[in-house]
DNA sequence: AAATCGTGGTA
DNA sequence: TTACCAAGATT
């Protein structure tokens, strides 16, 4: 019996492997699905260290996916506030629905794929993690040691399809589980986008990109577009220790969130809309904030002892204001207006 | 299928 | 400060 790389990978996670809330230990049974999903939910796009109070806070407060499915959405979006990416708090509701409409996770790769929020990535983490089913596991982690392991020249997104195919390859029958997270911790703490340590590497001996000299051009990208800045304004309106806020519509930008009334940047790009309220506004300053496709310079606008805005809101009492679960860019706007 | 969708950490 | 990027999904 010769040793595969999948070998050599488990037998370092054996003892390497991360301890992380959400996760079992090297060769235990599978944890709790409902764990395993909200976690690859949460650190879609998201790092480690930011997911973790969000975990714990979701999983004390709502313990079971039937909890979570009964809870109302409004809590749910505002305990997801400031994690970002806020259709996956929408989808959340959705599946947990769903799932506990059909008494349960489903275990295969195919079902799980159908929920709202799973895509391809996260129905095979949460088939290989949550029930110990094969599945070909492929996240960023994954594609950069799988492109370095075969020195695939070809840029990304064009070489989806041959990373795929050669993370089939090495992906075992057994511990299937077990060898995805082994592929993440390896990417996260060893095979680094910046200066990977091969020295530390179980599959050092493996890996064509290292016999290059230069491991850390790989994976090959396609150069990135530059972020237009846009100008916007937002209204901080104010009266007797309470400010007007909004719900944002729709499936857009920071849909579903509480929201400071704005002038329209997010839907027409240039601002422009009119304010919610007649008056004399004054500038309070400006924000600056980056989002994934450009970046925003928000102008704050304040007027005090307000007049109630036409249109739907709320009057939020400024002491409890962090709990409103506003999206960061409002956060620095308030923070801005009432420091 | 290219565009859209957040945020905080790191170099 | 800027630039990059992290357990991607959806349309």
């Amino acid at each position: 019996m010769t040793a595969t790389v999948s070998d050599r990978l488990l037998d370092w996670y054996d003892g390497h492997a991360r301890d992380l809330p959400w996760r079992a230990r090297p060769g235990a049974p599978p944890p709790d699905p409902y764990r395993v999903w909200l976690s690859e939910i949460m650190l879609q796009q998201t790092t480690v260290a930011a997911v973790k109070p969000y975990f714990e806070t979701f999983v004390s407060r709502w313990p079971t996916v039937e909890e979570l499915a009964a809870a109302p959405q409004e809590d749910i979006m505002a305990a997801w506030a400031g994690l970002g990416y806020y259709s996956r708090a929408r989808n959340l509701v959705k599946c947990a629905g769903e799932v506990a409409q059909r008494g349960g996770f489903p275990m295969t790769e195919g079902e799980l794929r159908e929920l709202p929020g799973l895509g391809a990535y996260t129905a095979a983490a949460v088939a290989a993690i949550a029930f110990d089913r094969r599945a070909v596991v492929v996240d960023a982690n994954v594609e950069r040691v799988v492109a370095r392991l075969f020195a695939i020249e070809d840029p990304l997104p064009v070489a989806r399809k041959a990373i795929r195919a050669a993370a089939a390859e090495i992906t075992p029958e057994k511990r299937a589980g077990d060898f995805a997270q082994a592929m993440m911790d390896l990417g996260s703490g060893i095979c680094t986008t910046r200066d990977p340590k091969c020295l530390l590497c179980p599959l050092s001996a493996d890996c064509r990109a290292r016999a290059t000299g230069d491991p850390a051009r790989f994976p090959v990208k396609a150069p990135k577009k530059a972020k237009p800045v846009r100008q916007g304004r937002a209204y901080w309106i104010e009266r007797e220790n309470a400010v007007w806020l909004v719900r944002r519509e729709g499936k857009g930008m920071l849909g579903g969130m509480r929201a400071l009334p704005d002038d329209g940047w997010s839907a027409r790009g240039d601002g422009l809309g009119e304010p919610p309220l007649d008056g004399d506004w004054e500038g309070a300053g400006m924000v600056r904030h980056t989002f994934t496709h450009f970046a925003l310079e928000l102008s704050v606008q304040v007027q005090r002892d307000a007049t109630q805005p036409s249109g739907e809101g709320e009057w939020w009492p400024l002491d409890t204001l962090n709990e409103a679960g506003l999206p960061t860019l409002f956060t620095k706007a308030a923070r801005l207006v009432t420091s």
